[in-house]
DNA sequence: TTAGTTAGTTATTGCACAATCACCAAGGGA
DNA sequence: TCCCTTGGTGATTGTGCAATAACTAACTAA
């Protein structure tokens, strides 16, 4: 018999569990059966702390949202410029898809496309709350002249998270075959500058 | 008893039924069952067609990349300038994408990430060759000036497709609430306008 | 007309998996 | 010390699904 816990550490080993073998395995192997074995303890035990499996994949995402939270937060504590800013969003965005590499698997998974209605809800509201807070940073860029102010906020941070999106895509389907930040490093200085040539010409620094 | 057909008929109704049902039911519910049932024959009719239902999905994939490639290479085949053809090549993908919306969800399934390997080789290649071809077409673009040569045509090609990828995946967590072509041909003009800029900046021309 | 080929059929198998049931033991208040 | 809450267990069930087996009937060419 598998050691005692309480219910609450159960069920913090239970979801990083998930997390890890939803990257080593691919979501839709995730059963509860091969969670169980991971955490030491047998298939029914899984049940005593979430009522179905459904309930485990809305815990991974309550903490995937609240890992992403922080680092957002943490970004934009520190007292730097707003361009400045947007690529540190945007690397720290791409260093915790590289850390937790399940959460491209996760975000194409049939668990939340078909299976997860709660699943879907929670990550396209994370993926809103990134796009907020880009644009914020972008609109307070213009401000300051240091981004082109012809272009509405919202489109510019589109763009980026096309960035990150299509990134994260081409890792996934190349099976992770280069680095993502380096990678992603290189894209964003590429996009930045565009976004950033136009304020400067306009200004007339910079100019070449 | 199902009316007889030549097996030719019968592979590419097996072939449009399940890219009709994995857009209606998502691509990892799409069983040999339904699909029997929306071609009507019984279900072990549809592995005298195809060995295992792997083919069936990599007959899928043949059709979709027959399709890609066929729209591709008409827009190739018009006399117009580089950047037009970038902008028709990005639009034809998405038209092609809004009429067969299981494309999306066939990159994000878990046949092909988990299951599947030759899919994902297919789809793999596939957007390797919609890279290749923007990155051509970017190459005369910077070479008549229409476009900032300081950047490698790859990485340009790279920020294109993260703007359709990242509007796909946007448009297929909303649920499809936006047209992803009206969507998509702002965000390409906002982008195409960045990438010439500084080309204009340079020679002089459609400076304000 | 008949023989061979091939598109069908019904019945069945075997597996993977979520979920439930009935029962058991650890261990901290009273 | 007793007991009762709670985290565990093994056995089992029901379902969904790909795939196979054994058989049948429709076309086609000689």
């Amino acid at each position: 018999m598998a050691l005692r816990r309480t219910a609450e550490e159960r069920r913090s080993e239970i979801v990083s569990a998930a997390l890890r073998l939803a990257d080593a395995l691919g979501p839709d192997r995730l059963t509860t059966e091969v969670i169980a074995a991971e955490v030491g303890v047998s298939q029914p035990a899984i049940f005593r702390h979430f009522r179905t499996k459904q309930a485990i994949w809305l815990a991974v995402a309550d903490n995937v949202a609240d890992r992403m939270t922080a680092a957002w937060d943490d970004v934009l504590d520190r007292p730097s410029g707003p361009v400045e800013r947007i690529g540190e969003l945007v690397s720290a965005q791409l260093r915790l898809i590289e850390a937790t590499p399940a959460i491209p698997a996760i975000l194409f998974s049939r668990e939340l496309h078909v299976e997860n209605e709660g699943l879907r809800a929670r990550f396209l509201e994370l993926v809103g709350r990134f796009h907020q807070t880009i644009a914020g940073e972008v609109r307070r860029a213009q401000g300051e002249g240091e981004m082109t102010g012809d272009i509405d906020p919202n489109d510019i941070a589109f763009l980026l998270i096309g960035l990150v999106q299509g990134l994260a895509l081409r890792w996934s389907l190349s099976r992770r075959r280069f680095g993502l930040e380096a990678e992603g490093a290189r894209l964003l200085a590429v996009q930045l500058t565009l976004l950033g040539q136009s304020a400067a010409a306009g200004t007339g620094k910079d100019r070449s």
